[in-house]
DNA sequence: CAGTATCCTTGCGGATACTG
DNA sequence: CAGTATCCGCAAGGATACTG
């Protein structure tokens, strides 16, 4: 993929993004980047169907509030599906569905490069704030 | 890429984001999926070099606040150079980075896919909407 | 022209307690 | 067990006016 590839396809999302389409991108988005949700996706795209309680013991530090809601927009989504069984104590199962899993497949690259990268985004700041500080000094 | 190896980069990746590296995580997407960072990190990408009030006449709706903060921290992170010729009156050129680049490439596929899945979303959210109403009803 | 300063609204994320 | 209700702090994002 070149560069001009590349910038043909930038092009072609970016048109693909005005004004209504906006809100759609940075909801999808704001889902793929929120606190909890690509850790809610992988979770159940490793571990398959997961009850409510499963995928919070596997995540650490989640509340049960934020992945209620969590799980409530991927499901709005349909990035995940959410069967109820009715049963007293309730027992809940969640699983990713194939959008899901197609988004996790787009979002894998993306994260694996940053990962990669850390240490050039950790030095690329320390530069940064060093010599903002000395402006400011 | 099959299943399998989708869920080994996936483990991958998020074993490397545990702790420490969960701020890296969010800040870095939240640069990738800030509500002006792709546009500011796509015109660089296609149109070069800029200034300032360029990038904002591509891109509509940008406030001057918006737009300065949002190349401080595409800046910060080494995505994007800042050029500042030191004339008066002001003449500042941002260009995208190699990195910059490196970061559009991982970009692109995820954004070209949630485009063309736009309806998908939306009908997804419109049956979840309608069945959470009759709920409420 | 590029950038800062100020004020404001909104929603995320968290803590805690409660319910069917 | 799964989920809701309530309250809170905080930062993003925006509107507006000003400056070197």
């Amino acid at each position: 993929m070149d560069r001009n590839e590349i910038l043909q396809y930038s092009q072609t999302v970016c048109d693909g993004l005005r004004d209504d389409d906006d809100g759609l991108r940075r909801e999808l988005l704001a889902h793929a980047g929120n606190r909890w949700s690509l850790g809610v996706i992988h979770t159940l795209g490793v571990y398959g169907r997961l009850r409510h309680a499963e995928i919070g013991r596997r995540m650490h530090g989640v509340t049960q509030r934020m992945l209620t809601r969590t799980l409530r927009q991927l499901e709005r989504d349909g990035l995940v599906f959410r069967h109820d069984f009715e049963e007293v104590p309730p027992r809940v199962e969640y699983e990713l569905s194939d959008t899901g899993m197609e988004l996790l497949v787009r979002m894998v690259p993306l994260w694996t490069w940053i990962v990669e990268n850390a240490d050039r985004f950790r030095q690329a700041r320390e530069v940064f704030d060093r010599q903002h500080a000395d402006t400011n000094a």
